[in-house]
DNA sequence: CCGCATGTGTGTAACGATACACAAAAAGTC
DNA sequence: GACTTTTTGTGTATCGTTACACACATGCGG
């Protein structure tokens, strides 16, 4: 009965005309208040309210002002990534602080790991981007150059055209590396995936045929659930972190090595355990792998604090002891590790959310683009080798 | 030295010159690809391609067919809430996902509780909106109902043109504060706030002079920091659940006064804490007053996990047990709530948002509209009396 | 009383795309 | 082979606003 009639809508020229003044009037007096008289500001909202006007149409205004009030986050993950990963959500919190603080409305592009997803960004309505992590050879990362539009990265990869944003993963994988390989005679890894394809697996390290530079290429393929659980090609054993399509997965892994050859070891002696996505249930059934067998890690350095709990949980099932039976460092610090005694690399991922979101809207001086940001490293018990 | 032009942006007419064909061919090769040759459209990628043509105009293409690709999320909070708040982001991941699964674009819209949220909501360029519970008076929903996009509301207020999605809080309140005042003596209710003045205080339940229906007035006032410590106004003490602006706090509160009437108590005697943030910090400062003193509490009904965790560390603080001292119950059954031994209710926000977000871009039958959806009680330790 | 800055109102010309209607060619259909 | 249907390509006319340039009035110092 009460069906919305799909009325018509209200145009600027048709509140001008009952509020007797120009449509230039009307629009200063929504887009520029103060460029009009308190007088003629008052019956145009008046007229507004009496006709029902909404206010400016949006894409009419974006189309003429080239301006869109919208600040644009891509994640390399799912869009509901946004929202379940505690350390994206840190990030996001930053993101929107600054979104608030300059009335940016903050839209999340729709990333599903589909071919789709480039006409996505394409499609966008935004001023700028803010990227969250991805591999180097995510088409997605060329559409958002292709905008032309303010870019800020952060994590990786590097990019003319884009701002870039991330701590030295490196230097941090080193320190904390250092921690809990030291005493260690069969060190492991936890890893995040190694490319787009994410593909859990279980190896030891390797290095390349020949050395290679910063960036890998990879074959390009596949979306987010195309994990293949049996990988039935060329030897799955040797895991290089050179190999990595993902900036900050291929940093940490290379600084895991540097500690561990730094002290000596053998980089191809140390167990690698590749999760396909940062869960502690993935992490925890890896984890029993390297925990097990004639070649059970004395100590495991996991990529996220997500995953070192999951190795906490597989270490209770099978009556294992941190820091007694192996050593364990995590990443990030997030809310579970101070309780669970874990040692870890604090950042802030809410204040470099924050950086890159001033960065990408053109707040910040344009000395401090391009920047990396601070870490710590944060002993506690579970690095304490008796 | 590499500083970057200001390049004019390509247009579809000169794409469509360089390919050879005219601009409808391109508007059909980006929109509906279906609608032109393969040939047609390889030729105007290629030209695009060679032109840095970055794909229509996002601005220009709304104006013209009247869609955005945005679904608008509101919050009654200000924006960063919905990555800092545990069941707002479990609710907002429920919305991606429908959003991811749709292609659509998610746009938070920036509320900071000023005065200018409205002209925010007003601007926004989305197709539909889906609103997080807000205060019966708050100006921002008059603002979404005025835009006539259709609008989901999740949690209240009711309102003529905006779809509504709930579920029963205060049949569930009922059943959870039975549970919890069951053989208590002293109970208490830790609340969240009232109106938007959000201040926080102690006091007893109340009645009002007159009984009222489902909508009660308040002052329409004040963002979300004004919180006045003190309120030197007409006795703080008594506190009315018909009082209540936020539709899902008098719905609890009413509950829990239903409860514990139900069984012959007196609800002037209940002590009321009311909380003005959603945080543990908070509750537990407030959970020392009701629990220390001669009127000590030895039931809390709080009406949220966080707020419940809170009181569980104010009662470890205070050398007291749960439920030896006191019983607790909590709300939403939160991912702490089990390893805590939390009494609560579950109900999946993730489910709601999905729903919402469903029912706001019309894939959902109309028959779906306007929705109750289902709750749980969760009994564990912390109603357990001894 | 001039010169100049400031405040306020107006008309015109885009901004860049898509809805719509139509035409021509290609493909069935009996 | 005449007919209908489908596929594919093309103009034209907006969509609703804001940038810009200009006009006029007012205020103010000299």
């Amino acid at each position: 009965m009460s069906g919305r009639t799909a009325r018509r809508r209200v145009t600027m020229a048709e509140v001008a005309r009952a509020a007797g003044v120009s449509v230039m009037t009307v629009s200063y007096a929504y887009g520029q208040p103060g460029r009009v008289s308190d007088e003629a500001r008052a019956r145009v909202r008046e007229a507004a309210e009496r006709l029902g006007y909404p206010g400016p149409h949006p894409g009419a205004r974006s189309l003429r002002s080239g301006r869109t009030g919208n600040l644009g986050v891509v994640l390399g993950e799912h869009l509901t990534y946004a929202f379940d990963d505690p350390q994206a959500t840190r990030f996001m919190s930053g993101v929107a602080q600054v979104c608030a603080d300059h009335g940016m409305a903050l839209t999340l592009v729709p990333i599903t790991g589909g071919p789709a997803d480039v006409d996505r960004v394409t499609e966008a309505a935004v001023d700028a981007f803010v990227v969250w992590t991805t591999a180097d050879d995510d088409p997605v990362v060329d559409a958002i150059v292709a905008t032309g539009l303010p870019a800020v990265i952060h994590g990786g990869p590097r990019r003319e055209g884009l701002s870039f944003v991330a701590a030295d993963d490196r230097a941090a994988a080193v320190a904390v590396g250092r921690e809990v390989f030291a005493g260690a005679r069969r060190p492991g890894v936890l890893s995040f995936p190694l490319d787009r394809a994410r593909v859990s697996r279980l190896g030891f390290g390797a290095s390349p045929a020949h050395t290679s530079g910063e960036v890998a290429s990879s074959p390009a393929s596949a979306g987010f659930g195309g994990a293949a659980p049996s990988d039935t090609g060329p030897s799955p054993e040797g895991i290089d972190p050179d190999a990595s399509t993902f900036r900050v997965t291929r940093q940490r892994l290379r600084g895991y090595r540097d500690a561990w050859t730094g002290t000596g070891g053998d980089w191809s002696r140390v167990r690698v355990a590749v999760c396909s996505t940062n869960s502690a249930s993935e992490a925890e059934a890896l984890a029993a792998e390297l925990l097990t067998g004639p070649h059970a890690c004395d100590a495991v350095a996991a990529m996220g604090d997500e995953l070192a709990l999951g190795v906490l949980r597989a270490a209770s099932r099978l009556g294992l002891t941190v820091p007694g039976d192996f050593t364990l460092s995590g990443w990030d610090d997030s809310a579970a590790a101070a309780p669970a005694g874990l040692t870890t690399i604090a950042q802030s991922l809410r204040d470099q959310g924050i950086r890159c979101a001033r960065t990408a809207l053109g707040v910040l001086a344009p000395a401090d683009r391009d920047s990396e940001v601070p870490w710590t490293l944060i002993r506690r018990e579970s690095t304490r080798r008796p």
